[in-house]
DNA sequence: AATGAATGAGTGTTCATTCAT
DNA sequence: GATGAATGAACACTCATTCAT
């Protein structure tokens, strides 16, 4: 029931956004009484700060796995973005999702755990530490790595991209890399 | 009075969202009555659609006039960088209304000019043309040159980079390229 | 259970009022499930409604129980008035709920047995026949002793009052002796 | 249109309870749209709030008026209680209103002027001070008047007495000014 | 042109009641 | 008997839109 709930909340919410939805809508869809809401979540509101939240942290957690599993930055960067890419495949609704979502329900997220945007920031500071490249902030090393491979889901979301991403993986970890790499390189000369 | 009550909805949307903003809202912050706004408008649903709309095209025309004027692509990324980052740079708002509203209105957008997206795609294809870059597609190129800007424009809005985004222009234009390169050379390698 | 549940109520009822308590509450204060109290009850109306009434009727038939026990009207004003403090002062939260819920419940209370207010009425009644006092309608005169009696009640509920209710009986009484005293005298002069 | 709405307000709440009626039901009799009522109070909670305020303090405001203008303490009361009954021929429903409101209302209602039970517990506090009556504490004094007031309304709310209340009002005024003289002498003689 | 009071459909939410376990 | 998940009607409230002035 819980899980009919949530499917049918997220499906929605990626197709129409949070406030495009009603109650009675996720209710039809997942069909339930809209009642049958309330005794899972206090309302609309934590029903769609949850999902995101709990897709969201463990995303986070997801690649804060991969940053301890992988030494190097080139194999980190590549297992981060075919990460992206395995979960658009698997699951698009839920990255559409969390893209639409993110300007509402970031704001108020207490940070209790590792956002991806955090760990790709503390990957990138890693690669700085080891002088490997040049002192970036690593935030807007994260930027240019999130912004390839988000921006791409986002094109294959509006159809100006087909087929599943997994196989773009390592074409945006390189792209994604040689951005990195040109940034510090530009920011040395300046 | 037009002109206040679109300074008035622009801010109150990048606040918001359309959704979280009222038509009472809007006449308020523009110090008009509510019925004002239906002068020029049918509708709140028109306001936001047009507001995005003219910004939208209004940049696609931008960027077409630099497409036109720069010969190079090299040239041409840098100068439509910066265009972006000037955007961002005068009208944060409007920049973050566009962010915020592109998956509401884009969907429902009959196209009446060139889109931002178009042209960059443009772009890209002019220099797989020109045989200079191996023949990607120009959606993916178009999405790892977007994605960098407007991930960094977003980072900003949230407080992840702080100062004028012009001045990163140059770097960013810079990682554009390298990003188009490695895509290039990934397609071409496999 | 049935206890526990009745108990409940009433602390509730007093505290909030009958419609603002709900089933949940009551189930919640009571450590049962909500569907327990269909077992005992019809449903709410039926809870508040038999509450009241058993309270109220159990009053009237003390009350009928004093006027035959004692001959004279003193003497029987006084041992009622006394009744309804000791009431008060070992259950303050059924005397609220009764104050409470008689405008609701009143109105819909067949009469199967003596009523508080009858009974009054009866004693006035009969001190009238007896040809003590001029003929006043007996409900005015009863007016006057319950409200002198239940308006103390009520100011004590809101903290204007304090300490027992005991010790006022005798001044109570002999006040509402008083009033009917000139109620009857004022009757005779017109 | 804001008259129409709280006269229908004030019946409506006087024949059923605050929370027995519904906002629809309120326009209904109002005979306008539910929204409308919006535009004059913040929602249902403020009308009652704000029925109820204006009635009890305009009543206080008239009570303390009596008090200035009269000096002794049986004209006074007799005014007071005039007053009361004039109050409840007008207006029985309003008076009924306020009568079944009070429990709700009364705890939320901040002290923005004389309360009628304020202005007659000074009443009776003046009379002690003039060493005319034994120290009683004024709000068992006050409790003793209302009560006889107030109950005699209620009967005939409850069609326990008929005919207008104004007649009765000199009875009433010596049945309070009885009860008060029996307190205190009861109180003196403990 | 401009106003803002009025509309009324739509929303999120509550809660008395039912019923399969 | 007892449970509590599920129901669904009812509720207070919001807000885009209209229109008499």
């Amino acid at each position: 029931m819980k899980g009919r709930i949530e499917r049918a909340a997220i499906e929605l919410f990626a197709a129409r956004g949070v406030d495009g939805v009603s109650i009675a809508d996720i209710a039809a869809a997942a069909g339930v009484a809209q009642g049958a809401l309330y005794r899972h979540y206090r309302g609309k509101d934590e029903l769609a700060t949850q999902l995101f939240a709990d897709a969201y942290l463990r995303t986070g957690t997801d690649l804060a796995a991969i940053r301890t599993a992988q030494p190097r930055f080139a194999a980190r960067i590549e297992a981060m973005v075919t990460h992206f890419c395995a979960l658009y495949d698997r699951d698009a609704a839920l990255f559409r999702f969390m893209l639409i979502a993110q300007h509402d329900v970031l704001p108020r997220l207490n940070d209790t755990g590792p956002t991806p945007v955090a760990v790709i920031e503390a990957t990138v500071a890693d690669e700085i530490s080891a002088g490997e490249i040049a002192a970036i902030s690593p935030a807007e090393g994260a930027a240019a790595i999130m912004g390839i491979v988000l921006q791409t889901a986002l094109f294959h979301i509006y159809g100006r991209l087909t087929g599943p991403l997994l196989p773009r993986a390592p074409a945006l970890a390189r792209a994604a890399i040689a951005a990195i790499a040109a940034l510090a390189s530009a920011k040395q000369r300046s």
